[in-house]
DNA sequence: AGTTTTAATGGTAAATTTTACTGAAAATTA
DNA sequence: TAATTTTCAGTAAAATTTACCATTAAAACT
C-alpha cells in the first residue's frame, strides 16, 4: 500500500492514491504469489503486497509498472487492473484509495537478487499468511479474477516460458482452476484454438521421452480475434 | 466527475477520487444511458455522467451510492465498479483519479422530476454523444463489461422490472449481446437454470395473446452456486 | 540386448449440449 | 368467424464435451 521508504509526509486531511501489486507466478506445478516483509513502520517486519503511492504527475499505471520494475527489474509486465480499494478506514493512519493490480510473470525471468534485496519472498498461493490491511483479500479477489479471466482470454501464456510444452500449459491451468484436466482432451482442445506453433524442439527434463516445445502465437490470435474467434480454454 | 455545484475549493498540488456512474436501463427492446448536461463550470452545457469527489470520510461505493440516490431518487441500486481512470493527464484542470461504477436500474422506477431537476436524458446505447473528458470511453468500457458478466451473473434482472416475461427477457440479452436469439431456444435454456418462477398472472401489453409472468428468485441462485451450479445464459 | 517404466500422444465412441426448424394455442381485431 | 399476432412446445440434426484404450518414444534397469 504505502511505501514509507519514500519519506512521504503525511497529512491527515488529504486524499492519497496508492496501488498495489498482485504479483503471480508459476512454479512446480502451482501459483506463487510474491509478497514483501516490510522493513519500515508501520507494519514493521509483517507480510504485505508491494505497492506506491501514486504521484501527482504519473498515471496508475506507470506507478504499478514503476513499483514492479523497482522490484523485479522486469519491464513491460502483463499488468492489469483488479479494482480499487476505497473503504474510508482501509488504513488507518490517513485516507488512502488503493488500486489493486495484478501482475503475472515468467517465474525465472526476474532479478533474484533484487527481490531478496526488498526482502520478498514467493509463496504458494495455498499457504499466503496474514498480510497487512486488506492485502488478503486483494490477493483473493485477484484469484477469482484469474481464474474467470484465464477461460476467456490467453493469460495463461504469460506465466509460462516463451517455449513451453503441452503438459505444462495443463499443469498450469489445473493450478488455476483447481482440478485435473484430462490430458488427450486438453491436448485437443488447446491445439484446435490455432494459436499455438509447434516447435521442432523437445523438452526432456521432466519426462523420458520429452515433449514438443510450442509457442503461444500472440499475432495469429490477434489476427483470429478480428473475425469473431473466440479463444475457450477451461 | 467532479461536481463543482459541490463548490470544492480545488488545489493543484493535490491528488483528488471522484466517481462516476455509468447509469443504464432498458426500454423499449434497448439499453439507455442516463447523462447529464452540466449546468457548472468547467464544461458547461456540455453532455456527462454524474459523478462527484470522494470525501475523506466517506467510502467510495458510498459515494456512488449517494450520488446515483442524489439523481434518481433510487436506493440500493445495483452498482459495481467498472475500473478506475488514472491519467495523470485526463482532467486538465487538476490531478484525479475517477472510478467508474456502472448501475443496473429498473427505468420505470426511478424518480422522473428529479433526474428532469438534473438536467438528465435517457440516450439510446447506440446514439450517445459526445461526453467530456474520458466519459465515452467509461461508457464503452461498462459496456464490454456487462456483455461478458451477463453471460454468467443473473445481472440482467436488475434491469427488467420485478415481474418480467420470457420474452421480454430475450429482448434483453438480444440487445446486450447485439444479436437475435432463436425464442424456443433462449425459452428452454433460460427455464433449465431453474432460478425463474412462474406466476399465475399474464401480462398482455405487449401481445394478444399474453404471455406469463416470472420472477427471478435470487435465494434459490444463492443456494445453487453452494453446490457447484452456475448460470449462464448466451 | 532386452525388458520395464513413465510420460506424451493419437484416436474413437458415448453422452451431452447447442442449433435449426414446424406448427399449434391463445387472444384481439376486423 | 376469419385473419392476425405473439406465445410457447417438441424433435431431429449437428456440434461439442467427456470418458476411455492403445501406442509411441525414450530412459532406467536388469
Amino acid at each position: 500500500m504505502v511505501n514509507f521508504t519514500e519519506n512521504y509526509y503525511i497529512q491527515k486531511d488529504r486524499m492519497y492514491v496508492a496501488t498495489d501489486c498482485i504479483i503471480f507466478g508459476f512454479d512446480s506445478g502451482s501459483l506463487k504469489l510474491l509478497i514483501f516483509k516490510r522493513r519500515v513502520k508501520p507494519f514493521l517486519g509483517e507480510w504485505s503486497l508491494i505497492g506506491s503511492f501514486v504521484k501527482l504527475n504519473e498515471d496508475v499505471e506507470e506507478a504499478a509498472q514503476r513499483v514492479l520494475e523497482e522490484i523485479t527489474g522486469l519491464k513491460d509486465v502483463f499488468m492489469e487492473e483488479l479494482k480499487s480499494y476505497g473503504k474510508a478506514d482501509r488504513d488507518p493512519g490517513f485516507r488512502c484509495v488503493s488500486i489493486g493490480q495484478y501482475a503475472l510473470i515468467r517465474i525465472n525471468d526476474y532479478d533474484k537478487e533484487l527481490v531478496e534485496k526488498h526482502g520478498a519472498h514467493w509463496y504458494d498461493i495455498n499457504e499466503v499468511p496474514n498480510l497487512v490491511l486488506d492485502h488478503n483479500q486483494m490477493v483473493q479477489d485477484a484469484l477469482v479474477r484469474i481464474r474467470r479471466k484465464a477461460r476467456y482470454k490467453p493469460i495463461g501464456f504469460e506465466l509460462l516460458p516463451e517455449k513451453f510444452t503441452i503438459p505444462q500449459l495443463q499443469r498450469l491451468y489445473e493450478a488455476i482452476y483447481q482440478k485435473d484436466l484430462d490430458s488427450r482432451n486438453f491436448r485437443k482442445k488447446v491445439l484446435s484454438l490455432n494459436v499455438l506453433l509447434k516447435l521442432d524442439e523437445k523438452d526432456k527434463s521432466t519426462s523420458r521421452r520429452g515433449a514438443f516445445l510450442y509457442k503461444f502465437e500472440n499475432k495469429r490470435y490477434r489476427e483470429l480475434l478480428t473475425s469473431g474467434y473466440n479463444f475457450e480454454l477451461s
